[in-house]
DNA sequence: ATAATTAATTCAATCGATTGATTGACACAG
DNA sequence: CTGTGTCAATCAATCGATTGAATTAATTAT
């Protein structure tokens, strides 16, 4: 049972190819209709495979879930942090202004994640299932994206707002702009309904966020003047 | 099988006794573990039943579901419109002052319901398992409940800020502020560790209203000046 | 190289456990 | 008695897991 990840890029055993085919399939499945709902006889005929190789792969159904789980971690990671600086001793230097513009292209790019990029609903579906309880998969999930995410966000709201960086109303500002994207996503029925949209497409996307980054930069500037 | 709610008020029969017993058992645990994973044997067991009363009562497991999605929006609607005016007719004639000040009052009361009202784990959690898909119950629970506030909600917020009501950025607006609070219970998982908090007490919870109500004055402070 | 051997992987078949549903007996109020 | 409601017992169906055979890939021997 090896654990590195793919070699090179185009050739993949065999192996790793059922391997990976499961993860999509589970991926899917479990986002749309949640992990006790999904059967192993489902995933497995999704993946183009035998039942046991869940088995065989992944010890079995939760071996499977914790793996669905680091796939994800593995991929938000590259997804949503790999153009930020590499250290945090590197937020120090930034003035208040680039703060903002950095905390602004953080909200912006999670948007565009979260409501635009084609992984995003199984991804989301997936992780939305795992937040609402305390599962390893969601320990997993917090500690390698979610966690340190917000930590990193927070840092850009103190630096851009002149606030202290230990000060709970950082986490708590970047939480909730976390929160409304996550809202038009979760909620997509809502939002679709109330607003009269048939998708979110490109459109509706921007509209959405210039009306929350607009938002973010009217919270930044009052909690400036303090 | 009778639908009505509640006769006078504390002399249920016995049967509406097992019935009311069931949904509050079947809310609880539809919300903290799933439909799927959650078992009828289970249900009846807290509920101090057989399971046939299940089937007597509701038809079967998914009648249960329905009939929790019914209590769930009647009980919703009495919460959250017993405390705002009757007619869209009277908001036609608030200042801004005080439509600003009705949609804080409307946030506020979100938060303490969703945050420190001790039914809200069970409903909040139920109804977050309901959103993600466009179920029959999701459907009902958004045209009883979620629907109607948001509409009232943007009504406020287009009072407030001076921007026509019928604009898409109204709504959005308001979204993100349901967004917010929904994400303070749904991912508490999350705002619990990334602060290093035990609970979202009464300080906590108060802490939080204060960040976001700030944010929320702050945005449709900058939406006027437009 | 080619054949022989071993290891890795997938398969159909089956396991016991648990699921939602149903049954007929039973209790009790009107 | 009669009808409403609850009970233990049981139903077929499906669950996740496991098995040993079959297949494929990798390694070694000739």
């Amino acid at each position: 049972m090896p654990i590195d990840t793919q070699t090179q890029s185009t050739e993949l055993s065999s192996s790793q190819k059922t391997r990976l085919a499961l993860i999509n399939a589970a991926l899917r499945l479990f986002g749309s209709k949640g992990y006790a709902a999904t059967s192993t006889r489902e995933i497995a005929e999704a993946a183009s495979t035998n039942i046991s190789s869940i088995a065989y792969h992944f010890g079995g159904k939760q071996g499977l879930h914790t793996a669905c789980a680091e796939y994800f971690v593995s991929l938000a990671k590259t997804h949503v942090n790999d153009t930020s600086p590499a250290t945090s001793a590197a937020w120090q230097s930034l003035s208040q202004e680039n703060a903002e513009e950095a905390l602004i292209s953080f909200v912006g790019r999670m948007i565009d994640f979260l409501l635009g990029s084609k992984e995003a609903p199984s991804f989301v579906s997936f992780v939305l299932r795992e937040v609402g309880s305390e599962s390893d998969a969601m320990q997993q999930i917090f500690e390698g994206f979610i966690g340190p995410s917000i930590e990193q966000a927070a840092l850009m709201y103190s630096k851009a707002t002149g606030i202290s960086p230990t000060a709970e109303e950082a986490k708590i500002a970047v939480m909730s702009y976390v929160g409304q994207v996550f809202y038009f996503r979760v909620a997509q029925f809502v939002v679709l309904n109330s607003l009269g949209w048939e998708e979110i497409g490109p459109e509706q996307r921007k509209l959405i966020k210039t009306t929350l980054l607009q938002k973010v930069r009217a919270g930044i500037a009052a909690a400036r003047e303090e």
